[in-house]
DNA sequence: AATTAAATTGACCACACTGGTCTAGAAAGG
DNA sequence: CCTTTCTAGACCAGTGTGGTCAATTTAATT
């Protein structure tokens, strides 16, 4: 169902693909859910549990190191993402598509908030003292954020036409810790001995 | 037509809206195009072409300063964007449905020549001598990149909601200014006299 | 003006597929 | 044995599809 509407946007999903690929008749939709609509719905709020609880609320919010903290939420992302992709892709299908603007008329506004208060947290409470001092702190964070989501970006997409079953994941991460360090060099303070930014 | 097919997908768009949208009757459509396929076809070629001739084809590659280069390039494309989005929209939307694979079997192919040759030549004879010794020039030009990218998307996204008839674009550039300069303090080598980095 | 050719229209077609219903029956439980 | 809960899939009216075609307007040519 997810991937239905994940993959058609809520108009040109098909309720008889649905129960075809779950292997099901379409009686049995319609006796659970009285209408498409209803099913939609369903979803919806399945996946912003699962993502609320599987994600956000697993962020450490307390680690005063952006880079360690910005480390440790692209681990639990990528940990909730497979276990199980499919909310991450159908929110970000409503999302983009602006599906089902009068189907549930806060949605978004939902959406925004869950998505603000995710960022909003995460970028509060940051030691910026570790940061080199003649660049502007957001102007840092602001390049680490785009460092850490190109590369993912980058990387998922590698992967995607990849078999994952028995994938060497180790050159992966160590390729991310190498590009963190690389991050940790440019941006931060050079640790202690002669701070030659002569400040 | 571009619009239909690049909101639609292949399968989705519909002959009927494109007409109806275009303020002609139907049999025109089928009177110059035997078929949807074909106009498919003829539209894709005219995609590639505008981008080949009003984007690639005008990129300055013997800009030895890569910061530089990358910039000229951003503006090129922003140039023939603004000039006309809808080719952009249509291959980029082609080519993330994977729409049309056995109806032009290899176009995917092409495309990615298209990019491929368009990065390989992007990122060649760089005078990497200009960054930062301590970490290798392939990383630099990825965060560079990277920053760029992040930087662009978000501020298109911030865009889109806007009207852009009296939009102040003066403050975007130099928003944009202040970015390249920050990247130029962080990844290139200090100016002259005194190189801290020791070598 | 008369005739031929090119361009244009929209009603129309068979067909595919839609969300949803409903009958008929299988399973389960008492 | 009866009742209740599940389950399936044929079926429905409706909508939209790509494509056709006879009819008509416009333009070109003689």
């Amino acid at each position: 169902m997810l991937k239905e509407f994940a993959s058609h946007g809520y108009a040109n999903a098909s309720t008889n693909r649905m129960v075809q690929e779950a292997g099901i008749g379409k009686g049995m939709l319609f006796y659970y859910f009285k209408s498409k609509e209803e099913l939609y719905r369903y979803c919806l709020e399945y996946c912003i549990d699962f993502i609320s609880s599987e994600y956000l609320a697993q962020l450490d919010l307390t680690e005063p190191d952006f880079m360690i903290r910005f480390k440790k939420a692209g681990e639990i992302k990528m940990r909730a993402y497979l276990q199980n992709p499919l909310p991450f892709l159908f929110l970000a299908s409503t999302y983009i598509r602006r599906d089902a603007p009068e189907l549930v008329p806060d949605l978004y506004q939902r959406l925004e908030e869950l998505t603000a208060n995710g960022l909003k947290a995460m970028f509060a409470n940051i030691d910026t003292s570790l940061f080199r001092q003649d660049v502007a702190p957001e102007q840092i964070i602001n390049l680490i954020r785009w460092a850490i989501d190109g590369w993912s970006s980058e990387t998922i997409a590698a992967l995607e036409n990849q078999d994952l079953t028995d994938y060497d994941w180790d050159s992966t991460f160590a390729e991310f810790d190498e590009l963190l360090s690389a991050l940790r060099k440019i941006l931060y303070r050079r640790a202690a001995h002669g701070d030659c930014t002569g400040e």
